[in-house]
DNA sequence: CATCTCACG
DNA sequence: ACGTACGTGAGATGC
C-alpha cells in the first residue's frame, strides 16, 4: 500500500459547512512534503484594489480531478490528523476519501486518559518540535486574516510542515498499536466512525427558528418579572447573573447561614444551596427560577438560533471522537448532547427540533445500558436474571436492600434504590450518596454496606478493577478499549477521584463501545430505507425517517442496536432498546 | 482566561 | 484525616 499524509488549508476553519478550500499539502515520507495553493487571494494592484486570485496557483477543478482518483484509490492510504474534518470538506466536493488513517485516533486508541490528542501537543510530546502556530500567520483578534490571505511562501512552510508532522506521528503510532494490543480498537471502534460522523454532521437536524424565538421572548418576560420581585425582596438592585453579588446579598445583607466555599473565597450559590435556603425565604427560590430561565434562554433558545445554517436551515453539530477519557463522543458548536429534558420548561426546547414534512424523528435509546453492563462485567446473577425477566431493576434493588415486596412499593424507597444504583456506577462513596439523597452520611454508608452485603460481586468487581488499575496504569472495556489511569497510584486528597474514575471507566466505556458498534453497522443496515441517522446522545440515536418507513426502520435499527455487542462479545444480559416517534424531538423521546 | 453555574447521559 | 459521586460543553462574570 502506498501512503500519503494529507492536510487541507481552509478559509473558515471553524465551520466546515462554509469553509472554502484554499490549499492542500501532501507528504510521502518524513521530510518530503509539498503544498498545492489553490485559492489564495490578494488585492488587485489597480486603482480599485479588488480581491483577485494570486497568480501562479493550480486550477481548482483540474487539481481536484487529478486528486480524486488518488483520494478514492483503495490501494493508497490517506493519513491525516482529525480526518473527519477533511472527509467533510471532500464530501461537499463529491469525493469519498478512502482508505484513511487518523493520527488523532491512533493517539486516542493508544493513550486515552494520558493527554490530549491535538497535533500541536502530539508534535511537542513525541517529536520534540513546536509547530508554526497558526496565529503567527493569521494574527489574532480583530486584525486576524483568513487563510486565503496568507502569502503562499508562508502557507507552504505552515501546511507542508503539518503534513510532515502527521507522517512522522503516524510512523510512531502505527507500530505501537499491536504492542499495546489496541489494533482492534483502532480499526473497528475508532476509524470506521470517521465517515459515519462526517455524514451525520453534514446532514444536521432541522430546527424551527420561530419556535425558539417565541420561547426566547416568553423567557425574557418571565425573567424581567422575576428580577423585579427579587430586587424588591432584596431591597436593592443587583446583577442577578453575578454569583458574587448574589452571595453578598444572601450571606451579608440578608444574613443567611452558610459560609464561603470556593477557592477564590467567594460565596457558593449553587442550586443545592439555594434549594436549602428556599425553605426559609422566598428569594432563593425565585433566583432558582430566574437562573433556570436565564440558562434556557442564553444557552438554548438564543444561541441555537445562531447555529441554524443559512443554506440548510439545519443545525450541524461537531462530534469529537477523541474528546473523552472513556470512549464517549463529545458534541460542540453547538453541543446537541445536552439539550434540556429534565424540566418541563426545558423540554419544550426539543419541540424546535423537527423533521422535514413527510418525515418523522425517531429516537431509539438503550434502556439502563450501564447497569446491564455492570451486571455483565461483574457477573451478578441476580441482576442478570432480573434483566432477563424484565423486572424493574431499581425496585428489585430496593426489595433486596430493604426487605420489602416488589409489588406496591413505596416510590420513595425505589427512588433511593435508584440513587444507589447510579452511585454504584460512579464508584459510590458514603459522602456522595448522602449529598445526593440528602440523608446523614452514616445512613448513606449503611445503605452502601447493605448493598455490598446483598451484591457481594459488585464489591469484588470494584476492588479488582482498582487493583488492576494500580498494577497496570489502565483499565479496559469489554471490547479492549484502554483507558489510562495515570493518577491511580498518586497518594493524597485526590486519590478518591482516580479510584472512582477507574471503576466507572470500564462501564461507561463499554456502553460507548456498544453504541459505536451499532453506529458503524447502521449505514449498511438502513441503506435501502428512506432514513438518515442524525444524532447520537451517548445511549440514544436519533433518525429522520420517511412517514412510510417508520415501522420497518425501527425494527431494523432496534435489532442492530440490541445485537451490537455480537459477535465479539456474547452478552449474557439482554440489551433492550426503546423507540419513540414524533414530528419533533420532544414527541419522539 | 479562570471561575462559577448548569444543561445532558 | 482527608474531601468526594462518573463523563462532558457553554454562557456570564470579573480579574
Amino acid at each position: 500500500m502506498r501512503l500519503v499524509t494529507w492536510q487541507l488549508t481552509l478559509k473558515l476553519p471553524l465551520n466546515e459547512m462554509m469553509a472554502d478550500l484554499v490549499g492542500i499539502s501532501l507528504c510521502i515520507k518524513p521530510g518530503h512534503a509539498c503544498y498545492i495553493p489553490l485559492s489564495h487571494r490578494e488585492n488587485n494592484n489597480d486603482l480599485f484594489g479588488a480581491e483577485v486570485l494570486v497568480s501562479g496557483q493550480l486550477d481548482f477543478e483540474t487539481t481536484l480531478s487529478l486528486l480524486r482518483p488518488v483520494l478514492e484509490d483503495e490501494s493508497i492510504l490517506k493519513i491525516g490528523q482529525n480526518m473527519k474534518y477533511d472527509a467533510k470538506i471532500l464530501l461537499l466536493l463529491g469525493i469519498n476519501i478512502s482508505p484513511i488513517d487518523d493520527t488523532m485516533l491512533l493517539s486516542y486508541s493508544l493513550n486515552a486518559g494520558l493527554h490530549n490528542h491535538s497535533m500541536d501537543s502530539l508534535s511537542e510530546r513525541y517529536l520534540n518540535y513546536k509547530p508554526v502556530p497558526i496565529k503567527s500567520l493569521l494574527g489574532s483578534g480583530k486584525a486576524a486574516i483568513t487563510f486565503d490571505r496568507v502569502k503562499i511562501p508562508e502557507a507552504v512552510q505552515y501546511a507542508a510542515e503539518d503534513a510532515d508532522i502527521t507522517m512522522r506521528l503516524w510512523c510512531l503510532f502505527k507500530s505501537e498499536l499491536h504492542k499495546k494490543r489496541v489494533t482492534n480498537v483502532y480499526e473497528n471502534l475508532e476509524r470506521p466512525l470517521v465517515p459515519i460522523l462526517a455524514n451525520m454532521e453534514l446532514t444536521g437536524i432541522k430546527v424551527d427558528r420561530d419556535i425558539l424565538s417565541r420561547m426566547s421572548n416568553s423567557f425574557a418576560q418571565k425573567m424581567a418579572s422575576l428580577e423585579y420581585e427579587i430586587h424588591e425582596l432584596a431591597g436593592e438592585t443587583f446583577n442577578l447573573g453575578s454569583p458574587k453579588q448574589l452571595g453578598e446579598i444572601l450571606f451579608e445583607k440578608m444574613k443567611f447561614a452558610g459560609g464561603t466555599k470556593g477557592k477564590a473565597g467567594a460565596y457558593s450559590t449553587g442550586a443545592d444551596i439555594l434549594e436549602d435556603l428556599s425553605t426559609e425565604h422566598a428569594l432563593p427560590g425565585l433566583v432558582l427560577d430566574w437562573r433556570q430561565l436565564a440558562k434556557l434562554k442564553s444557552t438554548y433558545t438564543d444561541a441555537l438560533q445562531e447555529h441554524i445554517n443559512k443554506n440548510t436551515g439545519r443545525v450541524h453539530t461537531s462530534y469529537l471522537i477523541s474528546g473523552t477519557n472513556t470512549g464517549r463522543f463529545s458534541s460542540s458548536d453547538p453541543n446537541l448532547q445536552n439539550i434540556p429534558i429534565r424540566s418541563d420548561e426545558g423540554r419544550k426546547i426539543r419541540e424546535a427540533f423537527i423533521a422535514e414534512p413527510g418525515f418523522k424523528l425517531v429516537s431509539l435509546d438503550y434502556s439502563q445500558i450501564e447497569l446491564r453492563i455492570l451486571a455483565e462485567i461483574a457477573g451478578i446473577d441476580e441482576l442478570k436474571k432480573a434483566f432477563r425477566s424484565g423486572v424493574d431493576i431499581h425496585a428489585l434493588t430496593a426489595s433486596e436492600m430493604f426487605d420489602v415486596p416488589l409489588e406496591g412499593m413505596d416510590p420513595s424507597i425505589r427512588r433511593q434504590a435508584k440513587a444507589i444504583n447510579f452511585g454504584v456506577i460512579y464508584g459510590i462513596s458514603g459522602f456522595g450518596l448522602a449529598r445526593n439523597l440528602r440523608i446523614p452520611r452514616a445512613k448513606a454508608q449503611a445503605f452502601i454496606d447493605r448493598y455490598f452485603e446483598r451484591f457481594p460481586g459488585i464489591k469484588v468487581y470494584m476492588d479488582q478493577t482498582k487493583e488492576f488499575a494500580k498494577e497496570h496504569g489502565y483499565v479496559q472495556t469489554l471490547f479492549g478499549r484502554r483507558i489510562n489511569t495515570p493518577n491511580i497510584n498518586v497518594k493524597g486528597p485526590h486519590s478518591g477521584f482516580a479510584r472512582r474514575a477507574a471503576i466507572n471507566a470500564p462501564i461507561q466505556g463499554t456502553a460507548a463501545d456498544i453504541i459505536r458498534r451499532a453506529m458503524i453497522r447502521m449505514p449498511y443496515a438502513i441503506k435501502d430505507l428512506p432514513a438518515k441517522m442524525l444524532l447520537q446522545v451517548h445511549d440514544e440515536l436519533i433518525f429522520e425517517v420517511s412517514d412510510d418507513a417508520i415501522d420497518k426502520t425501527i425494527s431494523i435499527v432496534k435489532s442492530v442496536m440490541e445485537k451490537a455487542g455480537e459477535p465479539a462479545v456474547k452478552m449474557t444480559v439482554p440489551l433492550t432498546v426503546e423507540a419513540g416517534v414524533g414530528q419533533s424531538w420532544a414527541e419522539a423521546h
